[in-house]
DNA sequence: CTAGCTGTTATAGTACACATAGAACAGATT
DNA sequence: AATCTGTTCTATGTGTACTATAACAGCTAG
């Protein structure tokens, strides 16, 4: 499990870490149970502080994708593919703004629902398709 | 035309205002040729700096969607709605790689390719059946 | 032609988020 | 009990957003 952190990106360094640690939930790279590396040891290894990766942690604890467990540190949670009902309805509910959004975005540039529904739907089976094991150590 | 501005908001108000400019302008409140407000009239309506609206004026210039005509000011693009193909193609890879961004999310948490689908058919409906008239004065 | 309004640019100050740095703490595990 | 985990605290530097004046070039209505 590498990441790939740009520190020219425009994008913040903790929601790089973020975004690519839901990657890897979203692909079965990482499945429920299986640790993250510690805040000290990862921020080593991508040359970023300690707090940077912290942060990181602390957005995916409090959006219910992991869970801290003491000096186990942090473990993929059992809920993170099947999450609870505040949670989950909470972050289905910014998909939608966010989707609703970019059709708002498209339809100004001249585009139409049907265009729009294709595009969604090719996203949607380039990222549906995609299909990582996790290591069976 | 009123823009409703969250000064409270996490996003920049700037932003805010290029949002609701484009947003006009996919449900037809705004059409080719319409005039925007002069910076520091709207400035003064909306109780924000000059400044302000004119780096949201500067966005909606480089992104095509408005042209600046000397005293004129700022007005709606001809090609707003249909845009030449360096801005159309780069604004709508912007838009796929945020779907492909999204559905990533969604499968994270469990959702699958239909549920997605569904999702973003329903929000475009709701943007797409939007409809208003401008002000045939 | 010219007075006036347009967007544009420059400088300066305040406020906040991001990232870094060093240090110390409570909790669970080995 | 020693050790490693995430957590919290204070402090500093940097970049962006916003505000505040001020001046400028361009177009245009009178």
């Amino acid at each position: 499990m590498l990441l790939d952190i740009d520190l020219a990106s425009q994008e913040p360094i903790f929601k790089q870490i973020r975004s690519q640690i839901v990657s890897a939930i979203a692909t079965g790279e990482l499945s429920p149970g299986d640790p993250l590396p510690s805040v000290r040891s990862l921020a080593g290894d991508l040359g970023v502080n300690m707090h940077t990766v912290n942060k990181a942690y602390a957005v995916l604890r409090d959006e219910g994708y992991v869970v801290m467990r003491g000096r186990s540190g942090a473990v993929i949670a059992d809920t993170a593919r099947s999450m609870s009902s505040a949670l989950a309805q909470e972050r289905r509910d910014v998909i939608s703004s966010e989707l609703s959004r970019l059709a708002l975005e498209f339809r100004a540039q001249g585009g139409t629902r049907e265009e729009f529904l294709a595009l969604a739907s090719t996203e949607a089976s380039s990222v549906f398709s995609t299909i990582k094991e996790g290591d069976s150590k």
